[in-house]
DNA sequence: CTAGGGTTAG
């Protein structure tokens, strides 16, 4: 009796807990809520409300492919932007070959792309590293009149820098100038990941500067890049620099960013310093994370700093943000 | 009325 009320107090929550680190599951997400009850409710809507309705932002990959066979399906066929709403979707599920073969799908049913739609494609190829295929749609592309614009350059420049291509990276935002294109912030954010990604650190870093000096204001993703760069080689400094310099810039520093710099001061300076900075970012209102837990207590562990930890692990504990297989772990 | 950039720990 007593054992199977411990059972049932304890196994339901961690199996809940697990569960909810699922994308969709019903209980969390509003969207997939509303498709559960639908389901049950024997109503069916079509894709125009799937659209919507918030279903693309909490979507799984079997959600996608079976929206996408229902849209293929009506008549008239769905306009262009429905699709490319879905195919970006998509890509954000980093499921690049899905896009890229339902693209090649409506092109065999015979919907044909636009501008669009080919810089989604050519993105995903440039994101899975398929520079030759992603110079082949935009020749394709531009055969039909589209001649591309800074999106389709900025993916390609993506492109370039993940095949270890720089130099061809660096040529094509000169001829890009010379074509008349003004590159702006996300160009010159994708440059400097690119060059981080080729480890020119110094060269990234410089280039912070040069896009102000062009007009281009660093916002959160370039910091983003930045600060991640700096930081997993070992230029805590500069990360610390770089902090100030959004604050003062009114740039919103959030979670990742301080996880990033507190990680940063675990592995390479000193952890009186990291848990300095997480007492900073908790005073500004930033309010430390799993992720932050853990670097820091790991790191407490090393140094056999145990009263540290407890009173971390009680801290994880008063915020109900404790996976239970962390407390095994430690 | 759609498309391009960064993401931390174990």
């Amino acid at each position: 009796m007593r054992l199977t009320s411990i059972a049932v107090a304890l196994a339901p929550k961690r199996f809940v807990h697990l569960n909810l680190q699922g994308r969709g599951n019903p209980l969390t997400s509003p969207s997939s809520f509303r498709c559960w009850t639908r389901a049950f409710s024997g109503r069916s809507d079509d894709y125009r409300e799937k659209l919507r309705n918030g279903f693309l932002q909490d979507m799984k990959l079997d959600d996608a492919v079976g929206l996408f066979s229902e849209m293929v399906k009506s008549r008239p066929f769905p306009s262009i932007i429905d699709f490319s709403k879905l195919l970006t979707a998509i890509a954000k599920l980093k499921k690049y070959d899905v896009a890229i073969s339902l693209g090649e799908k409506m092109q065999k049913l015979g919907i044909s792309h636009n501008i669009y739609t080919y810089n989604i494609l050519i993105n995903c190829f440039c994101r899975s590293s398929q520079l030759p295929l992603a110079l082949g749609m935009l020749g394709k592309m531009m055969k039909l009149g589209y001649d591309p614009n800074v999106v389709t350059l900025s993916s390609l420049l993506n492109g370039f820098c993940r095949c270890n291509k720089i130099s061809d990276a660096v040529a094509l935002v000169d001829q890009m100038v010379e074509m008349g294109y003004q590159p702006d912030k996300v160009t010159f954010t994708t440059l400097i990941h690119g060059l981080f990604l080729n480890n020119k650190v110094s060269e990234a870093v410089a280039l912070v500067d040069r896009m102000v000096e062009k007009g281009c204001q660093p916002d959160l993703v370039t910091y983003g890049a930045v600060v991640n760069g700096v930081c997993k080689r070992g230029n805590i400094d500069l990360a610390l620099d770089l902090l100030t310099k959004m604050e003062k810039g009114n740039i919103e520093v959030n979670v990742v960013i301080y996880n990033t710099v507190i990680d940063g001061l675990c592995k390479y300076k000193h952890v009186d310093d990291a848990l300095n900075l997480f007492n900073e970012m908790e005073n500004k209102g930033v309010r430390g994370n799993v992720v932050t837990y853990n670097s820091l207590i790991s790191c407490l562990c090393c140094y056999g700093r145990w009263s540290d930890v407890s009173r971390l692990l009680s801290d994880m504990i008063e915020r109900k943000s404790t996976p239970m297989f962390l407390l095994l772990v430690h």
